[in-house]
DNA sequence: GTGTCGATTATGTTTAGACTTATCTCACAG
DNA sequence: CTGTGAGATAAGTCTAAACATAATCGACAC
């Protein structure tokens, strides 16, 4: 009685979330009620008990709902909501602006860890690794400025790899698929060296995006990437259209 | 013959999520790839199919996999990798850095409100809503800005509220569920009022996060939120110990 | 070669039922 | 009143089976 317009059929557990979520959203159900276990909701929505469980578990994922054994399941008090990023490759992001794509390696030399660095990535400081700048742009003008350094023990591979054709984030991309990842965001003010590079002036705030990746084999790449100035990185976190 | 160690019994659909993922990391199946079928990797794994769909769609939900009817399913070729930020209550984060939190509204009244607010909200320009700016402060040092828009029309209740005591972040979270929102990060340089309620000196780069979220009745709120110099906003987008 | 159409197939979704497991409840003993 | 233990209960997980649906593939006609 929620969803199933015309068109495409709404899958039944969507539905069933969906008319969850609105009720928690209209305060039917207020924070911190215990709704009606999924025994009931199935015998309500004449569904069995596996599609509202499934219903459940996604409300739940999203951070509405808190279930526990037993317990039966409430509205969550204190929603720490997620937003969820996507991280697109570089050339993809600067190519969906409509621009064109094209990137410059500044500096590509294989050099000892500094501490902060070390500590990043959990090696010994004064470890070889690839150490590779560049900068990325959009119709000529400067999009992102890359700073990484790269374990090649990680990266089976990266002798091969020549970074002045294809660019690095694609290449590990494609190369080296991670199992975890760390990202920070943060602002910093242009040093001598960004402005250059961004051309920009000195002192300008920056939008920072700190990433690192590890696989079993240990940590695969550190990157420090500054955005352009006014560069936004956004989110949109929705639902699909409901009732 | 991945999982289940003595302890903790793994479910079946993580651990064939995680051999998956371990044949997709180690390149046994790579990029581009078609991988066995459901069918066939449930006899492999000696369980029901539904439990293999289970496990696929966990790795296609993290972005590793592509799925089709028919077509079958194959390793992605570019994986745009997903980070999920948990935004959490002002206070909660204070005060989960060890730190005492208080904080103090700087001003409060009802006000039109000018293009740019307007614009993001979707509102007409000049519509009067609730104009609200706070500086939340951990261990008495400034912790984060908010210069907050508040739609009562969306927030039932938002007369009787006291923002002097509850702060304003809270009330929203527990009284307004929001169906969407937008997240944005961006770098500003502080301007004089920053600079001044930050206590820090004015072009300081600050990180900067826009925050819109609306409900069925339409726009309930957007803020500016200024992070103190230096605050990094992480995440760490992981999976469960596997194998 | 090109286009159409129908059979085939892999995933998508749901169901009913069973078993597992955490934990809440309550009665009873101390 | 306090602790303990048995029982009940709600979610967690899995299974086997069925039907739905999107795409692909191949046969056939042109």
């Amino acid at each position: 009685m929620t969803d199933k317009q015309a068109g495409a059929t709404v899958p039944k557990a969507q539905s069933i979330a969906n008319e969850v979520r609105r009720r928690i959203v209209e305060r039917e159900w207020s924070q911190g009620d215990r709704i009606p276990d999924e025994a009931d909701l199935a015998t309500e929505f004449d569904a069995a008990r596996a599609t509202v469980n499934k219903a459940l578990q996604l409300l739940a994922d999203e951070g509405l709902l808190d279930r526990r054994r037993r317990a039966g399941t409430r509205v969550t008090v204190n929603p720490v909501r997620k937003a969820t990023f996507s991280i697109p490759v570089v050339r993809e992001q600067v190519e969906q602006a409509g621009m064109a794509y094209s990137h410059r390696v500044v500096a590509q030399r294989r050099s000892p860890i500094p501490a902060e660095i070390a500590n990043r990535l959990d090696l010994p400081e004064g470890r070889i690794l690839v150490h590779l700048r560049a900068v990325h742009y959009g119709d000529g003008l400067p999009f992102q400025l890359e700073d990484r350094w790269i374990n090649p023990q990680a990266a089976p591979g990266l002798e091969q790899a020549d970074f002045r054709h294809l660019n690095a984030n694609e290449w590990l991309v494609r190369n080296a698929p991670y199992l975890r990842a760390e990202l920070t965001f943060s602002a910093e003010n242009a040093d001598r060296r960004d402005a250059r590079l961004l051309q920009t002036r000195q002192g300008q705030a920056l939008l920072i995006l700190h990433r690192t990746t590890w696989n079993d084999l240990g940590p695969i790449t550190t990157v420090r990437v500054a955005f352009r100035p006014g560069h936004r990185v956004s989110t949109e976190s929705g639902h699909d259209r409901s009732s």
